[in-house]
Order: C-alpha cells, then sequence, then structure tokens
DNA sequence: ATTTCTGCAAATAATTTGCAGCGTT
DNA sequence: AACGCTGCAAATTATTTGCAGAAAT
C-alpha cells in the first residue's frame, strides 16, 4: 500500500461522487455505475470512497450510513428528518469555532457543522 | 405505542447514559447493565435509547456508530482519531449558525458541530 | 517482475424486528 | 382487561476482509 497506483474504478468512482449533488452512499455509487459497469464490485467502491477520503480527495460525511461529498470546500450540511436528504449549506470555514475545543488542548483538524430539521421542499409539499 | 407506560428497564438505560462521561454506544449501556440485570436484552437497550432520544431526554450523536449524551444542554464534541472517545466542548448554541440554512428555506431544528483531531491525552501520551 | 488493485464471497458488526408472555395502568 | 414493554432469536443492513488473479508501473 506504499504507491499509489491508477486504477479505471477509482476514478469512476471519484467522479460519480464529483458529478453528485446527492452526498451519495457507497451503495448509491455503487448503482449508478452497476450498469455501465456490471463487474464493478462493492467492496472496491468501499475501499476507494475510503481511500480517496484519507487522501483528502473526498470528504465523508457523519451520518449513520456513511456518506461521501466531492466538494473538498469549507460548507456545512443539512439532512431533512422527513426525506432523509442531505444537502449543501454554504459557510466559510469558521476558525474560531475551534477555539473552544483547543482551549481543552485538543489538536483540531477540522469540525463539521450538521443541520437538522424539514428541507424546504418537504416543507411546501407537505 | 400511543401511552407511554413505566419500565424499570428504561429507567435504568436513563440514568446509565446520564451517568456516563463517554457518550455511550448501545453496546456500552448494555456492557454496563448487563452484570446487575442479567436478563436485560440489547434489543431494549436500543429501543429504549432511541425512544429516550426522540422525547428529547437523550441526545443522539452523529457518530457511525450511535452514541447517546445524558446531557441535553447545548454544547459540542470532540472526536479523537487515535483513541476515538468523544469528549464534550462547552458552548453556547450559536443561533447565528443556523441562518444560511434558515435563508435556504430550511427549517432548522436543530445543528451539531463535532470536531476531528487528536485529543489533549493523545496528544501528551503519543 | 513487482506489487497494487479488483471481483467475489464470506465474515463481521450494528441495528431492527416478530412474537409470545410479562408488567403497568 | 387492555395494551405497552421485554427477552429472545432471527433477520436485515452496513461495512470489512481474505484470497487468487488481473492490471499498472
Amino acid at each position: 500500500m506504499a504507491v499509489r497506483r491508477y486504477s479505471r474504478q477509482r476514478e469512476l468512482i471519484y467522479q460519480t461522487v464529483r458529478a453528485s449533488s446527492a452526498h451519495p452512499t457507497a451503495e448509491m455509487v455503487y448503482a449508478a455505475l452497476k450498469p455501465d459497469h456490471p463487474n464493478l464490485s462493492l467492496g472496491t467502491v468501499y475501499r476507494n470512497l475510503h481511500l480517496l477520503a484519507r487522501e483528502g480527495k473526498l470528504r465523508q460525511l457523519p451520518f449513520p450510513v456513511e456518506r461521501f461529498d466531492g466538494m473538498v470546500a469549507p460548507h456545512s450540511h443539512f439532512c431533512c428528518r422527513v426525506c432523509g436528504q442531505v444537502s449543501d449549506v454554504a459557510g466559510a470555514y469558521d476558525p474560531e469555532l475551534d477555539r473552544a475545543a483547543r482551549a481543552l488542548g485538543h489538536q483540531v483538524d477540522r469540525h463539521e457543522v450538521v443541520y437538522y430539521g424539514l428541507c424546504a421542499r418537504c416543507r411546501a409539499g407537505g
């Protein structure tokens, strides 16, 4: 696991996440690719999503079923309690937020902000 | 499922989470209670944790393995990438944070802030 | 040639659920 | 008596892993 080699599958997985605005799960990425790439395997999707996240090319989001985001620039996420969809919320990274954690002696690599509630669409529709 | 009735198990589960500072998982709560309550079942622990969270008596935290917090008052959490422990970070609920999500038409019930990094103890020890 | 990466399938981990009987009201 | 809650165990879902062969360098 020292040198990274090119792989078609990894490239496809990466592009799929980047092209999606759904903050897809591993299953969603798999389902999107499977039709055109019938021998892609789910294990490969998991392995590459985690690898890409470790490398900082994708961002892994804190949900009970893991989700990934191709937009690495700082922003937060909203999760609707009705439809379950995850959507972006603009917002610069606020280093001020980290102050309280640093004050406790922790080294903060990053933080995640997640909003929960009823999304605009479900509000209108229901 | 209309009327709520008292149950010894629920009470024990609730008190266990409240008394803990570990932000315990279902397994942790189960392990803590099992010795003194040998016929407690894990399913009951899961059911009651979720029920208590729905009622607002506990707070469910956004980690891949679900964790619960008996301290309902606003504060955030730090998760150490080495030891995996979750600890409290003081901090009032900042309604300003919700502004961006509201601007998109979402109804925000609450938000969670989670810090990731190296905790004070692991910094010292490693 | 070497070593990473893949597909497959089985293993593991986490959570949920059906059901018969117990406990609370 | 009515019905919510429990224990048990099986089912489901999510994720990880071992391995033999294919692909990249």
